[in-house]
DNA sequence: TTTAATCTATCTAGTAGTAGGTAGATATCG
DNA sequence: CGATATCTACCTACTACTAGATAGATTAAA
């Protein structure tokens, strides 16, 4: 695997953890065995990286998500199946979402970062309204911005809580809405 | 106002802000008009600092939800008063729930902050498990996971896309949920 | 094909500035 | 006097970041 994407995979699952600030290039550069210096070969600036990471996320994102809709599945099912992705990160990697914990930090992040976590927000909210206009349900606007926050914020809370029950009473509740 | 009161002002200003790591002494002692020294005098350690702060921040949260609940309203406008508290500072100050944002950060602070801050959303939940009960819906403990994520998470996603619309159709939903 | 030039990715060694933290002197005040 | 609160002055460790060297691979020209 290239240096670049090493540097990226690390400073992700180390900014999931910790948030943006707690992460630092030598940190990074350690994990992988080279030199912080190196670091600045592939990301001249840390807003360089944390651009760049944010913009890797919210891109693999979108293609899952359009992947999804691919699978000319039901709304349903692709509502499900979007929970899926951010339960999995959470369950199994006990990872939260890059932009919810980046997003808490937003004021103090270098605006090329946070404008990205903005977009990955509104690619997600888009998403959303769609499955339910397609589902035709009234205000599928209002309805998508209350499920991304409601799994964002479950999410953050179960983690520090060290309880899954309420991740899951956010899952339950999204997807037994759907009915 | 004392120096300690002083400090855990600002310092909680700027966590609400930008997270824990974002904040140094220094800063904060800049803004008093004193040397970063003294603020060691008072918080020895930065730990020392963010656990006082969160602990004031929650007790203090503790005492208004029991101020609401002497007030012998019912549950549908004690929960609708819970709100307001979190809205109040998102729309008047601009600043997000402290726990929301440390909560983040979970993994990356030292643990007898992180401690603090599960303390907070468990008083929360507990809370509001509470009206729920009072108002007979099932699974109160449910409703109150779901309500405080979704509060929560609403918060975060409308301070960092600069969009009250997300953070009011989160508060409609659980105001609407209510009837 | 050999030679020369360029590119890639790393290194060593350093910068200035900031982090949290400490020791001990000093001022203020009951 | 004794307590409280601040100061000066400093430390060590770390921060992001830079300059310049180097080894190895790749490309282009003679």
């Amino acid at each position: 695997m290239d240096s670049a994407t090493k540097i990226l995979d690390i400073a992700e699952r180390k900014m999931r953890q910790t948030g943006y600030n707690a992460v630092s290039y030598r940190d990074i550069a350690h994990e992988i065995g080279i030199k912080s210096a190196s670091l600045h070969y592939h990301f001249p600036k840390k807003e360089d990286l944390g651009k760049a990471l944010v913009q890797r996320y919210s891109d693999n994102f979108s293609d899952a998500l359009s992947g999804l809709i691919s699978n000319n599945n039901s709304p349903h099912e692709n509502i499900a199946a979007f929970v899926d992705l951010y339960r999995h990160e959470l369950k199994h990697r006990k990872l939260l979402c890059l932009c919810a914990v980046l997003g808490a930090e937003a004021a103090g992040l270098p605006e090329c970062v946070s404008e990205q976590v903005n977009e990955f927000f509104d690619r997600n909210i888009t998403w959303l309204e769609n499955q339910y206009e397609n589902m035709g349900v009234d205000n599928p606007a209002n309805k998508a911005k209350i499920t991304l926050s409601l799994l964002s914020g479950a999410m953050t809370i179960s983690a520090v809580n060290h309880d899954n029950s309420i991740f899951d009473a956010a899952v339950n509740s999204i997807l037994n809405d759907l009915r």
